[in-house]
DNA sequence: CGACAATGAAAAA
DNA sequence: TTTTCCTTGTCGC
């Protein structure tokens, strides 16, 4: 269940469950089962995320020698913790660490490889700022958003240009400020970027927080609204994500869907009209 | 650009 | 049994 907020949770989680340790590192399913042979009993000293990419640091903490298992969940990657005993690993786990008081297995990943530092840096260079780091520059950001014709829903899901956000947030977060998706980004202007910018950083924190996305404004809850809580397995309370044909929580009118840039855009046509 | 493949699991049909 | 999914590299036109 992979958009930034994930993958920063991730890091947290993996870092609290087993930094400073020295986990058994094991690949029943196989493929990763060289590397893991070589970081087995290692120290695990810290866990990194930027955009949709997880990075374990094992061995030495000395950047120059980091060994760093780099992870991507892709579409349908998962992890799960738990707490020893750890059940018989099936054989669609790629990566299982077991310590004295926790384990945790990642099943279905796009990428689970052992990397150099030169490597990690190679990665981090070609993603765009993620505004779940501090030291993210949402100018770089907008330098392209504001030089292409691309629509703006598209140019949110490019990781060159903003890493970190995916299907959700792009959709909910041009809802909260009324933007239409097909807008280019060249029209896109500086203090509307702004908005975006500053909103998808609290959205994320608060995203990581929670580990689920939720989107909608407190006068818009079930709640604060008298309708029912949302049922979907994604959880959160939003605005027009995997929402089509509904009503618009706002306006009332109803939801569309259409595809754009491979994945499913939702958006209001009423609420988001330039 | 669009299509497609690659990984798993769970819901929908 | 088929479809769907909070992704992204690659390949072909």
């Amino acid at each position: 269940m992979p958009e930034g907020h994930t993958i920063h949770r991730l890091a947290q989680d993996y870092a609290a469950a087993f930094a400073g340790t020295a986990p058994r590192v094991t690949s029943p399913q196989g493929k990763f089962g060289d590397a893991a042979a070589l970081l087995d009993r290692t120290l695990l000293h810290t866990a990194d995320a930027h955009g949709k990419h997880l990075f374990l640091g094992f061995r030495d903490p000395d950047p120059d020698h980091t060994d760093w298992v780099h992870i991507h969940l892709g579409l349908f990657g998962k992890v799960a913790f738990g707490t020893p005993p750890a059940p018989p690993p099936a054989d669609t786990v790629r990566l299982r660490l077991a310590g004295d008081t926790a384990y945790v297995d990642l099943r279905g990943p796009t990428t689970c490889a052992l990397i150099t530092p030169a490597e990690k840096r190679a990665i981090h260079a070609r993603l765009g700022p993620d505004p779940l780091r501090p030291d993210a520059d949402p100018d770089a950001a907008y330098a392209r958003v504001r030089r292409s014709r691309t629509p703006v829903a598209a140019l949110l899901m490019d990781q060159k240009v903003i890493a970190g956000v995916g299907n959700v947030y792009r959709a909910e977060v041009l809802f909260r400020h009324r933007i239409d998706p097909y807008r280019p980004g060249r029209d896109i202007t500086p203090a509307e970027w702004d908005a975006l910018w500053t909103d998808l950083v609290e959205l994320m924190r608060e995203g990581v927080r929670n580990n689920r996305i939720d989107t909608v404004r407190p006068e818009h809850t079930p709640e604060a609204m008298g309708r029912p809580p949302r049922v979907d397995d994604h959880g959160g309370e939003v605005y027009v994500y995997r929402r089509a044909n509904l009503p618009c929580h706002v306006c009332g009118g109803e939801i569309r869907t259409a595809g754009l840039a491979a994945r499913n855009l939702f958006w209001c046509p009423d609420c988001q009209k330039d």
